[in-house]
Formats: structure tokens, sequence, C-alpha cells
DNA sequence: CTGAAAGCGCTTACAG
DNA sequence: CTGAAAGCGCTTACAG
């Protein structure tokens, strides 16, 4: 309680409480451990003494003398993103429930400093890596991979080489279909201009394929990162005929909304929007947004089950979970006139 | 390129990098290390090696030598919250500036997985930790403080031993202010029954106070974590005249917002509404909410800053920063009929 | 500018 | 069930 507070410095380590104790450092260490070949006594006052004088053990040195670690490292575009920090969220949960440490690194947009993010992971000696990411280069999965079990989470990326979680991509279909359904046959799909962004490309190229499959003509709205010029753009696509368009997320979809609504445009009298992920205040019935939930605490489960499978086990197969999303009627796609619904 | 893949077990050391660039470890430490006395040559040598066997230093074995650390935690309590994620969102892009490593961890709301989450973090040997949370116990921020440099960020915490990073609570009482210049008289303010929910706490108790001072006529709105009864709460408050709702944050002021009208309660014909925090979807034009933005670029700013301080100078100082915020004004706050404006 | 040596805090065969 | 000892991968005075 009446401890001088600069006294920050000297951390008190496992020589210490075995001291304390009256046992050896390595009797310490197994009943820290809770190694089952420890005798009740000695446990007991191992623990005692490591809970009186405040022990914290140092993960660091404990990884580095067992070459093991308990902490797994989740990789993560962006928090500020309300699809992927819902994710990590979740996976946190679950790593909580298997008994893992978690740590976070965020890598940004570019490569390089994704790269880094993972040196950083690795460098702290995690035991395998989740890559959260719409925009994850196959290089920097790649890479961890070759340190450590590496399972990527909800990108466009799915190389056999990888381990891999993501919605199936029947529901990307399925909602292109839902939309021809209502008798749209000019339908406009935002597109990133973004290389790296995986996702994104893999959703709208599933759009795409069974949109020009069921027949429809389509149109492609390209956005770069922070598109300031998206109005023109859908101006142009209604101009030429489009009903319809699909963003390739919620959050793209309102930015479309918004638009419509300071242009006095109806949705979805004159035009349909449709989104993508469902999460948050993006599913407000405010918005009544017409889109497909992404189930991310069974992304996240399946995410930190095939980790510890990769951890536990030796199985050295990889391999590609798909997990259903769920369709959200809203009110933003509507039926084109004179058409059946 | 052609290499194994099941060979991830034996990492390159700083040994063998030594060994390739025919020096001794010292040397390559020092040169890894952008030590001054290393001479080209041999840093070239060393650099060489380390790119081309693919070095990854462990970090952990380095500050256990070292007893330093250039990495920083970050304790969040969920990044899925559109505000705390935006805001570890920033202070990664600040790290990143001041060359710090970040490591995040999240804990949860119980005062004893934020501790887990304290211990994991100094565990891997961070040289300081952000919480940033508005959900902290002192406690938390306390027992952490002990260890390394503390900083506690946007939260409600506010002691004179801490560290504190958070906007000015100038602003809450301005939007009081505001709300009251309105015409409102009789105020309904949410409150959170989460003892731990100190960000929210503080908040409301500057509503209030300043309500108060302003002589109006204030009614508390106490919701549980997920309440499901807020409908019947605000149709309560309506009933008793109030004519305008203070919520917390954004996601409140939205759930409210939704009951209204759902309810078919005219929004801001009925009742006002503001909310807090002016972040991502919820500033969308579509709501037209009327809120206060936190400026989490520069409370994210503030906060490595002194951060940075602690970790260089020896001021042993604490200090508490208070970064302004700016009004929004939406649509969601009327006046009362036959009030000035 | 460079190396040999000791040590950071832990774990783990190995021998009791 | 327990301890002494070696070693994990690094850094850093200390002596050249």
């Amino acid at each position: 309680m009446a401890r001088d507070n600069a006294q920050r410095k000297h951390r008190v380590s496992m020589l210490d409480i075995a001291t304390a104790a009256h046992v050896s450092p390595s009797t310490a260490s197994r009943a820290l451990n809770g190694h089952p070949k420890v005798s009740d006594e000695a446990r007991k006052a191992v623990l005692d003494a490591a809970e009186k004088l405040g022990y914290v053990r140092n993960l660091g040195a404990a990884s580095l003398a067992s070459s093991q670690s308990n902490t797994i490292g989740l990789l993560i575009r962006d928090v500020g993103n309300q699809f992927y920090g819902g994710l990590a969220s979740h996976v946190q949960a679950e790593t909580d429930r298997y008994g893992f440490d978690l740590l976070l690194a965020t890598g940004g947009d570019s490569v390089e400093s994704q790269m880094r993010a993972v040196r950083n992971l690795l460098g702290h000696g995690v035991g395998g890596i989740i890559i959260a990411s719409g925009r994850v280069a196959a290089q920097v999965a790649d890479y961890a991979a070759k340190f450590v079990p590496t399972v990527v989470l909800a990108s466009g990326l799915e190389l056999p080489s990888l381990n891999s979680v993501r919605i199936d991509p029947q529901m990307e279909a399925k909602l292109a279909h839902i939309v021809v359904d209502h008798g749209h046959r000019n339908i406009a799909v935002t597109a990133s201009s973004d290389s790296l962004a995986s996702a994104l490309h893999a959703r709208i190229a599933n759009f795409l394929t069974e949109l020009i499959v069921a027949g429809a003509e389509t149109t492609i709205i390209s956005l770069a990162n922070d598109d300031t010029d998206i109005d023109k753009k859908i101006d142009e696509v209604l101009d030429s005929g489009a009903t319809a368009i699909m963003a390739g997320n919620d959050s793209i979809a309102l930015s479309v909304l918004e638009y419509l609504d300071s242009a006095g445009i109806a949705c979805p009298g004159e035009v349909s929007v449709t989104g993508f992920d469902g999460i948050g205040p993006y599913r407000s019935s405010l918005f009544g947004l017409t889109t497909v939930e992404q189930p991310i605490d069974k992304l996240a489960h399946e995410a930190v089950k095939l980790m510890s499978r990769h951890l536990h086990d030796e199985s050295p197969h990889t391999s590609q979970v798909l997990v259903r999303g769920r369709f959200i009627e809203g009110r933003t796609l509507g039926s084109v006139r004179g058409s059946a619904n």
C-alpha cells in the first residue's frame, strides 16, 4: 500500500518468488505453469508468494526459454473500420475461450507496413497469426506462414497454400440474384481501384459473374480509396440507365444513399441500392439498407478453431473454411416498374 | 524460393547472421541497432546477411537483455466500438510517426479481464501503456502505472495521480447549453447503470450540471448495457413532458431515433435528440444527428506525445491534457414551440 | 571500431 | 516431487 511510487524499476522476478516460497526456481516455474507434478504445499507457497509480491511473468523470457508461445497475433488492417473492428472483437472473445493470449497489430495499407506489423508480431514470439484484412497482399500471408501457422480471415485471398476462413461466396451470388429477381436488368457495381483490396475484388467478381450469367447488363463504378468523385460517377451510371447499384460494402452503400438523398433521387423509387456486411450502425432501421450480414461471430470462431488445430495437432494440410451469411431485407431494394417481383 | 515448407521451426538468429557476415555477435547486434560506432563495411555485411537470411529480431530476447522496450501497449475495451476503434487507429498512426511499435490488447468489461490484458501487455515487456476505454477501473490504471508510464485516454477517469488525455468538458457543457438555448426546459439525459462506464458517467455529470445551472428540469433515463427496455423509458420521459433527450453517445442517440421513428414520434418536431462522439457512420447526413465531434486524431496525438515524453525525459509529474471538440449542427435538435431560438 | 563474456528471466531435460 | 545446470536470443559494459 504505502510503497514508494518511484520504484517501478525492479520488477519482481520468478527468482524472488522462489526465494520467498523457499523452493527452487524450477519448482516455482512448474507451480506457476500448473505443472501436475508439484506438491500441493509447494504450489500453494509459490502461488501465495506470487500473489503477494505482485508477480508478472515475463512472457518474452518464457517463450524464449521454451520456444513455445501461448499468444497468437491478429493482424488487422484498420480497427477503425466497423467490420474489421467487430471481427477483432469476436476473435478476442474466441481466443479467450481457448485460453490464448491475443496480441493485435494493425498494418496500414501498404505491403511494407503490413510486413512490419507481421515482423513485430513474430518478434514478440506469437505462436500463430490470424490476418483479418480486406487488403492483404498474398506475399504478407506467405511470409507469416513461413514462420508460424497462419490463417487468413475474411479476405479475398483464397490460395490452396493458405488457411482461410471467409463468408460463403454463395451469399454474394445470392444477393446478385435477388437483385435480378426484382426485375433489374441494368445494374451498376462499385469496384475499388486499390489493388490490395482483395476482399472487395473477390466480392465484385462474384457479383458480376452472377449478374452476367443471369443476363443482366452491368456497369462498373470504379472508386479510389477516398473518392470524392462518387457523385459524378453515380450520375453517369444513372444516365446510362442503371436501375440498381450494388455497393461493395455498407459503407460505400451509405455514401451512395447520401448522394441520392442530397440530389433528391428516390431510392428505391428511381434506383435501388444494396450493401454488404450488415454490421453495427449500418444495420440501423433508419437506413433500411438491403444487405447481407456477415456472421462475424462464426467467422471468428472458425478462424480460432482452425488456428488451435494447427497449434496442437500436426495436421499439416491447409484448409479453406466457408461460413454462411444472412440476407437482410431492407427498403433500399425495390422492383423495377412494370416487372414481376 | 524453393525451400521446404515444413521447415518453419528454426528461426534464423543473430548468431546466424553474425557468422554469415564474418563478424562477432556484438558487432552484429550493434549494426542491427543502428549503433553509430560500427564501420560501414561491417554494417553493410550484417545488414545484407540479415536481409538475405530473412532475419526477424526476437524482441522478447532483446528487451530481456536490454531491459528496455520500444513497444508501447494500447489497452482498448472494444475495438468493435466505432469510437474506440477509430481512436486505436489514430494511436497506431501516431506511434508509427514516433517510431514505436504498438501492441494492442483488448480488455473486456470486467476489472478482472482488464487486469489480465494489462498483465499480458506487461508480460510482453511494453515500455508504456495507453488505456483507451470508457470503462477503466482506476485500479487497473493504477496497477499499470506501477510498472510503466501510463496514460489514460478518453475516459472519465481524471485523477491527479494519472496521466490523462480527454476532450475538454467544456464541450459537454456547451452542448447542454445549446440545448437550453433552443428553449428546452425539461430535458432527459441517458445514463448508464454500468459502474465501470466512467467516460459516460463523467459526460452525464457534465450535462446535468450545466442543465441544472441553466435552470432546466432534468430527468435521467438509466440504461443497462444492452437495454431492450429503452422504448418504455423513452415513453415515460416523454409523458412527463421532456422536450429533448441528450444521449450519452451517438450509438445511444441512434437507438433513440430508431424508436421515435418506429413509434411515429417526430424528431425534432415533438422531441429533440443529441448525441456525442460524431464518428463514422453516425455522422451520416442521413441521420442528421446533432452531436459533438471528438477529435480522435488530436486525442491520439496528445496521448502518444505525452507517452513519449515520459519515456524519454525523467519528468515524473503527471499531467492532464484537454483537447477541444467541435459542435456538429444536425437536424435532430429543434426549438421548442413558441420559444426564441 | 570490435570481441569475449556475463547476464536478462525463464524452462526443461537430467539426475536424484 | 524437487534442484542444479545449461541454454533460449539478445545486449552491453569492459577491455582492447
